[in-house]
DNA sequence: CGCAAACACCGAGCGGCGGTCGGTCTTTTC
DNA sequence: GAAAAGACCGACCGCCGCTCGGTGTTTGCG
């Protein structure tokens, strides 16, 4: 853990949901994937991948010679967190104005959406219900 | 409207946080608020309002012969704005990623958060309410 | 065992963006 | 009119992601 205000570019978000739809993949592979309609070099390809790793962003395993790259974070846990900057950075630390931006941007995706973030909420509490706190 | 991936510096963001506690305001008046801690020339608040202005976050009025600038947009709006693309770009479109996060996000700060989210959920249909969803 | 292919890593250049100013041109004011 | 006030222009810097070429190292085949 760790990494304040990350900022991914759009070759390196591409790379992460080749990843996360498909599972580990070296970069060769990652290259023929993403690289193949943007004409980019496998280098670059490598470079991003190189970037995300230190970013810790993606981990790696040497597999004979070649490293194998799988996401060291899930799709919802990097969404999550940038959700998170971009409130910490603008709304500030009061929980009011998130909870109103959230409401708001659901909102916007019709009234079944807000209907689905109740059942959300719902689970979380019966989850969260019996144990108490973490 | 329109705004593509807007990204805020730290000197934008404490204007525009400025702007949003007091109201409307000249350079002059920033730069004084704004500016002395930081040891910056009163130009650099006015380019960094112009660039805010450019981008639509910030209106102007003359006054004399001197810009009053006033936000455009509220915060929630922005905060809003924010969080709304950094689920785009990488949540999808899919809504039930982002309303997972938020419900994620929601959690973290306590109980009470949860119950208040529902609250507001409450509200917005009541408000809502008679119309329906498409 | 030695060599060629495969691949990781370094260094570098480019473009975009925010921050930071100095200088200049225009407008207001006395 | 002249001086003061302020807007605008252009420039430079540093950071960051993109893009490669080149180089060194490792692997595996003949």
């Amino acid at each position: 853990m760790s990494g304040r205000a990350l900022s991914l570019g759009d070759l390196e978000r591409a790379v992460l949901s080749f990843l996360w739809s498909h599972g580990p993949a070296d970069v060769k592979a990652v290259h023929r994937a993403v690289g193949a309609r943007r004409d980019i070099t496998l280098n670059t390809v490598q470079s991003t991948m190189e970037r995300l790793y230190r970013k810790d962003l993606l981990s790696r395993e040497k597999v004979s010679h070649a490293f194998v790259y799988s996401t060291a974070v899930t799709r919802e846990e990097l969404g999550a967190a940038l959700v998170h900057d971009a409130v910490r950075n603008v709304l500030g630390s009061d929980t009011e104005p998130m909870l109103s931006a959230f409401v708001d941007l659901t909102a916007r995706s019709g009234d079944d959406a807000l209907a689905r973030l109740e059942e959300l909420i719902a689970e979380r509490r019966r989850a969260r219900g019996a144990r108490s706190g973490r």
